[in-house]
DNA sequence: AGCTGGTCCTGATGGC
DNA sequence: TGCCATCAGGACCAGC
């Protein structure tokens, strides 16, 4: 997916179209996602108001006077604008239909979804998807203090410490190498063992990778693309991320790569202790 | 065949 | 033994 920045540019895309805005129709091709779209979605918003374009972590949080749409793009989605005549292509699953635009959802691997969270449910954070993730990286209260605290005690690596998502949200794979590489930390120490102020180090990387991605309009890793259909530029600053066997940035050694959890992970052997 | 941006779920493990 | 938190692996998909 698009991880943080990107669903972030795409909340700010979007968010001119749909807040304030009714929302003609809502048109669903194919309900097989991450999780079904729940059936009768389509009237129980058709003609409401959007009043904010939200985001909790990865989800975009379309609120309404009797609910919110939860949307997530997973590993390959996008949401963007498009002529309201143009036809559909493969993999185009949902609209959003306003007077005035159409938001059009892409997802070829389906790892997205969009639910629905009633307003008698109590507050959107209250959802089981929402109600245990981690800080955002942009909340006052996160800083080193905060990954340390949250990691005491735990043996698995600090690259998949941040990956979890439960300590910090919206650094996913891309960015939690290069937030290692900037904090000068090697991805395979154990979290539970790294020393505050390591992790002061670590928080203000966090905040300065996603911060500069967004401040990019995201990353344009293969097919990303943004509320307007635009690409986005961080590939060609990347530090480490898919630069295996190419000099560092910093100190010329080769970058390498390795697995962790499944992923592929880089680092600088030299820079990182 | 092996990669690729996410993350939920299950079952195993380990500490108290 | 039981309960809890933690953690690794599998699962979901399509396209290079």
């Amino acid at each position: 997916m698009p991880e943080l920045p990107e669903v972030e540019t795409t909340r700010r895309g979007i968010a001119p179209t749909v807040e304030g805005s009714a929302l003609r129709r809502l048109v669903v091709r194919e309900r097989r996602m991450r999780w079904p779209i729940p059936d009768g979605l389509e009237a129980l918003v058709a003609g409401r108001r959007i009043h904010a374009a939200g985001r909790r972590g990865k989800y975009l949080l379309l609120e309404f006077d009797h609910g919110w749409l939860i949307v997530h793009l997973g590993m390959s989605g996008s949401l963007r604008h498009v002529h309201p005549d143009e036809p559909p292509r493969k993999h185009d699953h949902v609209d959003w239909v306003f007077d005035h635009a159409t938001l059009r959802m892409h997802d070829p691997r389906r790892f997205g979804a969009v639910l629905w969270h009633p307003a008698e449910a109590g507050p959107v954070e209250a959802h089981p998807l929402l109600a245990s993730l981690g800080i955002e990286p942009f909340d006052e209260r996160f800083d080193g203090a905060w990954l340390h605290r949250h990691t005491r005690g735990r043996s698995t690596a600090v690259k998949q410490a941040l990956l979890m998502g439960d300590i910090v949200v919206g650094v996913g794979n891309i960015y939690a190498s290069e937030s290692l590489f900037r904090a000068g930390i090697n991805p395979r120490t154990q979290a539970g063992r790294i020393a505050l102020p390591r992790y002061d180090r670590l928080a203000q990387a966090v905040r300065d990778t996603l911060g500069d991605a967004i401040e990019a309009g995201g990353s344009s890793l293969r097919d990303y693309v943004g509320a307007g259909g635009e690409s986005g530029y961080f590939q060609i600053s990347a530090r480490v991320y898919d630069r295996a066997g190419l000099p560092c940035r910093i100190c010329e050694t080769p970058i390498r790569r390795l697995i962790q959890g499944q992923r592929a992970t880089y680092f600088c052997p030299r820079c990182q202790k």
